[in-house]
DNA sequence: AAGCCTAGCAACCGCATGTAT
DNA sequence: CATACATGCGGTTGCTAGGCT
């Protein structure tokens, strides 16, 4: 398929670009706009972002594009028969509670197993419930499934809180300040240096609008899932392989 | 070859929830 | 405590590609 036609409901096919309208699908141009943005200030706040990022979108565009998309840790392509099997698993425990199935299948995202649950699963669940006829409604917990015990599972519990508002930020942030969003061989000093020094973006990220920098390999930053960690001056940051979290370095 | 149908998927929308003021 | 704002979630829509007739 191709990736980005452009393309709108109400005015017809390629009648207006996508950056233009601000809506429909993506861009390769935006796609990369964003991407690098992320990459080099964080999601700072999903409102403000596409202002500063010169992306004609709304930010909730802008978040589920990043988080169903574009994001450096998510699989694309077909699923595993564990993977299947889990969601079957996890739908009989859960329900339609697709983020919560999504934080049990890393790189997966929630609108992408509801897709898959909806253009495949469904059938696969139904014709088990034909074959086995006493099936439990969704949501019903089993006693053999009422304690998770999977391996990937993480809880906020498990994280060390998300920074506070520093008294010199007017912008409260959940996840990540300004922050390079950090994957491993992506956290080497050259890589670093190409973003410029972490010790200067907010001057010119709060006053100018991003333009991408294309002086970097991203394919380099964008080739591994694996948690990485990194300190800036001020800040230590660091990916658990689905959020980009930073602390301030007395914490540590 | 052309038209129709359908599966798959990206994106949008509205509501719920969390957080700051 | 009330309100406003930001974010997250789940449901739904609509387009494309590919198979079928």
């Amino acid at each position: 398929m191709n990736s980005h036609p452009i393309r709108t409901p109400t005015f017809g096919f390629q009648t207006m670009p996508a950056v233009i309208r601000g809506t429909g699908a993506w861009s390769k141009e935006e796609d990369d706009k964003l991407k690098a943005y992320i990459q080099r200030y964080g999601h700072w706040n999903w409102r403000q972002l596409p202002k500063f990022a010169g992306l004609s979108r709304c930010g909730k565009s802008c978040r589920l594009r990043w988080m169903n998309y574009l994001r450096p840790d998510l699989k694309h392509g077909s699923y595993s028969k564990q993977e299947e099997d889990l969601i079957l698993k996890l739908y009989d425990e859960l329900g339609t509670k697709w983020s919560a199935m999504a934080e049990k299948l890393p790189g997966r995202t929630d609108n992408e197993i509801k897709n898959y649950w909806h253009s495949y699963l469904k059938k696969r669940a139904k014709s088990n419930a034909k074959q086995t006829p006493a099936v439990r409604q969704p949501n019903e917990i089993s006693p053999e499934n009422a304690v998770s015990d999977s391996p990937v599972e993480q809880t906020s519990e498990n994280y060390p809180l998300p920074p506070e508002q520093t008294s010199s930020g007017s912008v409260s942030s959940t996840y990540c300040d300004y922050a390079v969003f950090s994957g491993v061989n992506w956290a080497t000093e050259e890589s670093i240096d190409s973003f410029g020094s972490f010790s200067q973006p907010v001057e010119n990220f709060w006053t100018e609008p991003f333009s991408v920098d294309t002086s970097f390999d991203q394919s380099n930053f964008l080739s591994s899932s694996v948690e990485g960690e990194f300190m800036s001056s001020h800040y230590y940051y660091y990916y658990d392989g689905s959020e980009l979290f930073n602390q301030p370095m007395q914490e540590f």
